[in-house]
RNA sequence: GGCCCCGUCGCCAAGUGGUAAGGCAGAGGUCUGCAAAACCUCCAUCACCAGUUCGAAUCUGGUCGGGGCCUCCA
């Protein structure tokens, strides 16, 4: 079965076929650097992340462009309201939004461009509009003329006479349609602009992603991303921009991920119930972060909420206990090599799931029976003196990892990750691990003595504050309740 | 007002014509001095109504409920 992959534009899902046979050249909509990133940002870039690590997976060669939008109305602002340099300010939050996309683990894209570092490349496209006479300048500003566009608003299918109550003109624009919308934007004083045929000015909003995506992939590309919230107007202004300028289909595919809610509210900028990715990993580890998002569809809603994060801390604590398991259960034993019947077809299962438009929520279930089937050979009885589970635990193990990597999860040691996930949490609790210790060895000592009133008492009494005793062969474990 | 989406087990969440993945929680069992973990077993007919079909959670129409876009937002 071929990838299939759900095009905005089209409404359906539709057999994936790049311009050039094994090449993949994939635009996202990066970020407008005036504020830290906030959920709704980390899930965007996280499945933009799985489509970039999974299209390499089926073997793309793939050009990932994702761009930093460092010139705009709200950098000013922001940056005005600090009284500092709208660069300094941008310079702020790129240097901040690369931070917080390493802490999530997302792969580097091939190209981050800026930009102001395309201007040449935007008046180049403003200036080839006016000429085809899609464009139009008024008193220093341009203007994209939306009704010489007859595929205006194709991609979020509406009619311009729906639209037309929505529409405004601000104060101060001179605009021969209420829809058509800037292109190039007069300077005010104390903007940051550059000169053109126009006069001194910056770039609306909309051309910097048509002149940095055709700059890097040329004026038709395959796949070009964002959220949802992008369809209309930004991505609906860049094909009409793009198309109007080269007179070529833009883009192929069109992938838009769902939002974000938080405690079933909708977010939103305006209503300010956003986290920052750096709140939210003061208490949840970036990987919980990763495992949540990618337990939904891309192009679901999901509710940002504590249940659903602390599930998906145990969903993913699962999945680094039997890997943890697995390892121990192999240790010292002669490496056979081979796969094995088990790890291929969770392979199958795992790229049918992926095949079907990214389906990252089913192909985690069957990496869930990964799991099970890992724990159930390591428990059973002689497992060591029985070659075929040996290999099947040895190969299932390394199939969820490699699978796991497509996914960016899973990669760190087991052993370290749940041991900082159980002192994260002890910091949280009214105890420490010299106490726990303490209580512990008394305990030992009453169970030696057969004193068991005594041992069941300490067991109670620590799981009352929360920590849960575990007795091994090897000694007394605990972990958090 | 226009356009669009959704309603699947207690909770989260896949499934878009062939008879309901998975996780969390829950019940029983194995194991354990007692526990925990792990494993085994069990646990839904898909908001409602009417159609289409040999067959529908999946298609059509309607009802009720929730949400989004049309304004900055991933």
């Amino acid at each position: 079965m071929s990838l299939r992959v759900y095009n905005t534009l089209s409404g359906k899902k539709e057999i994936f076929e790049p311009l050039v046979p094994g090449k993949v050249g994939m635009y996202v909509c990066g970020v407008t650097a005036y504020d830290y990133c906030h959920i709704g940002h980390a899930r965007a870039n996280i499945v933009f992340d799985i489509i970039y690590r999974y299209l390499q997976f089926l073997g793309y060669e793939v050009k990932y462009v994702r761009n930093y939008t460092d010139v705009d109305d709200k950098i000013i602002q922001r940056a005005n309201e600090r009284g500092i340099d709208s660069r300094v300010l941008a310079e702020e939050f790129i240097q901040a939004f690369d931070e917080d996309m390493a802490s999530l683990g997302l792969a580097l894209p091939t190209c981050q461009p800026k930009a102001t570092e395309h201007i040449d490349q935007i008046i180049a496209i403003v200036k080839r509009l006016i000429e085809r006479g899609l464009a139009y300048e008024s008193a220093g500003d341009v203007y994209f003329a939306v009704e010489k566009f007859p595929d205006y608003l194709k991609l979020s299918k509406r009619n311009m006479e729906d639209m037309r109550s929505g529409a405004r003109i601000a104060p101060g624009e001179q605009k021969r349609h209420p829809m058509d919308f800037a292109l190039w934007k007069t300077a005010k004083p104390g903007e940051p602009c550059w000169d053109s045929p126009w006069g001194p000015g910056r770039p609306g909003w909309h051309i910097e992603c048509s002149a940095m995506s055709m700059e890097f992939l040329g004026e038709s590309f395959d796949i070009h991303g964002g959220g949802k919230d992008l369809v209309f107007p930004h991505h609906e202004n860049e094909i009409a921009q793009s198309e109007g300028y080269s007179g070529k289909p833009y883009v192929k595919y069109w992938i838009h991920n769902g939002f974000v809610n938080v405690n079933q509210e909708k977010m939103s900028k305006s209503l300010g119930n956003f986290f920052t990715i750096r709140e939210i990993h003061k208490s949840y580890d970036p990987e919980v972060v990763r495992f949540f998002i990618l337990t939904a569809h891309y192009r679901s809603p999901i509710d940002f909420c504590d249940q659903n994060l602390q599930e998906a801390r145990a969903g993913l604590t699962r999945f680094y206990e039997a890997l943890q398991g697995a390892a121990e259960a192999v240790a010292g034993l002669e490496p056979d090599g081979g796969g094995s019947e088990e790890g291929a077809a969770l392979e199958d299962r795992f790229r049918e799931a992926m095949d079907d438009d990214f389906n990252t929520a089913q192909a985690i279930g069957h990496l869930f029976d990964g799991v099970r089937a890992i724990n159930r050979h390591c428990t059973t009885k002689k497992f060591r003196k029985k070659p075929e589970l040996v290999a099947s635990v040895r190969d299932l193990r390394q199939t969820v990892l490699r699978l796991g990597a497509v996914l960016g999860l899973f990669q760190s040691d087991p052993r370290t990750w749940l041991e900082q996930q159980k002192l994260a949490a002890l910091s949280r609790l009214d105890i420490d691990v010299q106490q726990i210790e303490q209580r512990i060895a008394e305990r030992n000592q009453a169970r030696r003595d057969k004193d068991f009133a005594r041992s069941d008492a300490i067991r109670e009494g620590l799981e009352d504050k929360g920590i849960v005793l575990l007795d091994t062969a090897q000694g007394t474990d605990w972990k958090i309740k």
